[in-house]
Parts: C-alpha cells; structure tokens; sequence
DNA sequence: ATGCATTTTTAGAATAATTCCAATTCCTAC
DNA sequence: GTAGGAATTGGAATTATTCTAAAAATGCAT
C-alpha cells in the first residue's frame, strides 16, 4: 500500500523535526492509531499493537505516543478521570463524549468560532490550546 | 456573619434537593470552597478543612465534594492528567491554565457562545455539560 | 567493517490520585 | 430509646502512569 509508505515517511519527517528518531516501535503505534481512529487508551494501542510486534511493552507505547504528541502528530484527549486517550486526528476539533457507550466523536471546530472564543481572554493572555469537550447522549441508535 | 448562615441554608438545601443530609463536613468542605476559590485540589481542600476540624478524614473530603458536586453546589475541574480540582463558581465559565504558575482563571461564557457551539453538533446530539479549557500564558506581572 | 556514544526499548518497581471496604458513629423516625 | 439508614473514618486496594536501570539498537567517525 503507498499510502503506508507515505505515511511512514511523513511521520519520519516530523519526528526528525522535533530531534527523534524514526522507530519501528513509533511507526507501529502511529500505524495502529490511524488504522482505527477510536480514541484509543494506551492500554488499548498496546494490546493492539502487541498483535504486530508481540515483545513491545507497555513502556514504550507510553513512550511512543508522548514522542509521537511532541512530534505534532497526534493529541492527547482526557475526560474527566478517564486514562488518557490519543487521537491522530490533527484537524482542530472538539471532542463529544457519549455517557451511555462512553464512544467519542470528533467535532470539527471553526477557526472563526476558535477565534471567537480566544476573544474572551483579557488582555495578554495567550492561548496555545483550547480544549472543548462536550458530555452528553447520542440519540438511541435505531433511528 | 450573616452570609454565611444564608450560605449554609442554601447548601443545605441543594443537599436535600439531591437526597442528602447537611453535616458539619459538608458545609465545612462548601465554605472552605468559597472562601478561596483557586480551585484547589482535594488534598489541599483536605488540609485547609483540617485546620477547622483536626480529624476529619481525605476520604471524607472526597465524599463531600462528590457529594456537593451531585448537589450542583460544586463543579469539577480537570486539567490533562491533573489531580481533579473543584469550583463553587456556578455561572457558565471556561478554565483558563497558566503553565507557568500553574493558577487556573475563570472565563465566563457568554450563552450565545455556548448556543454557537452547541450548534455544530450533529442531529440528535445532546450536550448536557460543555467545558472549555484555554491553556497559555498570561504576561508577566510587571506593568 | 569496528567501536563508541547516544538513543531507544524493556521489565519491573514506584508513585499519585482516587476508590473501595468494613467498621464505627451519627441521625431520624417511630 | 431503639432500629435502620446515612455518613464518616482509616486503611487497603486499584488504576494509570512514570521512573529506573540495564540491555539492545542505531548512527557515525574512523
């Protein structure tokens, strides 16, 4: 698939911006994360990953994915005392967590509504993140 | 002073409006709240109580701010992987984090922001709680 | 190619925040 | 006053994550 190949040299390139070396480890976790874009735990990227590469550890997932958030190419999504869940989606976006499943969706943000929002700060206070997450329900599945 | 027995008739009443008993741990933890509000975590909430009331208990101090958190009397403020802090400000507001010093502001949100943001959910979706998280900087104290 | 320095990975121990548990204590209603 | 439920307490347990020290891999200069 060249798509992979793609990829893989694209995340090279931003890791050896931000002075990291490409691994297989790093491009096996960034790989499992686009391959299902749920918002996985680091537990779950584990498990998942442990069917490509059985000997990874738990450790270096941890590790790979704070590389791989330094290195600009995946967030970090938390709910309120939730493990920590990574997302490769770089879009600026909200997260919507569902109660009832405990499923989150993505939620493109406007940049005029980022923009609005940033308004709201006195004077000097600068902004390099803003985090919005919504709590709610999805409607019942049957439609 | 008077607006504290007003203060704790009203939490007493926002505690039996949930099914709760008002107890001096309670009030103690709610009036510790609003006497300083820089959203302090539950350690520090415990060690502030402890002052007043020598032997009560962290798992206490977690109880009462579950418990005054169900009662609408208290909300829930989490930063990344921050140990959970808590706030007696009720109005619609974001958090905005200092990394530096590590204080956390209120922003308040008008409602026809919040409406706004509402609106890019898709059909059917129901917010129920909406937070936003600035993280920045503000500029030195000087000036 | 060979060795050297540095980075990365690894397994397991350690930590931090929070929750759980079981035993008392406290109220409230009868 | 006593029974029954609610709240508090101290300590143990749990969970997610980070730390640590050793081993492995890598890149580079020779």
């Amino acid at each position: 698939m060249i798509a992979h190949e793609t990829t893989a040299s694209h995340v090279a390139e931003h890791l050896a911006r931000s002075g990291h070396r490409s691994t297989p480890q790093r491009e096996l976790v960034y790989q499992t994360l686009i391959a299902k874009r749920d918002h996985p735990t680091a537990d779950e990227v584990f498990a998942r990953v442990k069917k490509a590469k059985p000997t990874i550890s738990l450790a270096t997932v941890y590790n790979c994915l704070e590389t791989l958030v330094h290195s600009d190419l995946v967030r970090v999504v938390n709910f309120e005392r939730g493990p920590t869940r990574y997302c490769p989606n770089l879009r600026p976006h909200a997260h919507f967590h569902d109660e009832a499943s405990g499923v989150t969706h993505d939620i493109d943000l406007p940049p005029q509504l980022l923009e609005k929002l940033r308004q709201l700060l006195p004077q000097g206070y600068t902004a390099e993140n803003i985090e919005v997450n919504f709590h709610g329900k999805v409607p019942p599945v049957s439609a």
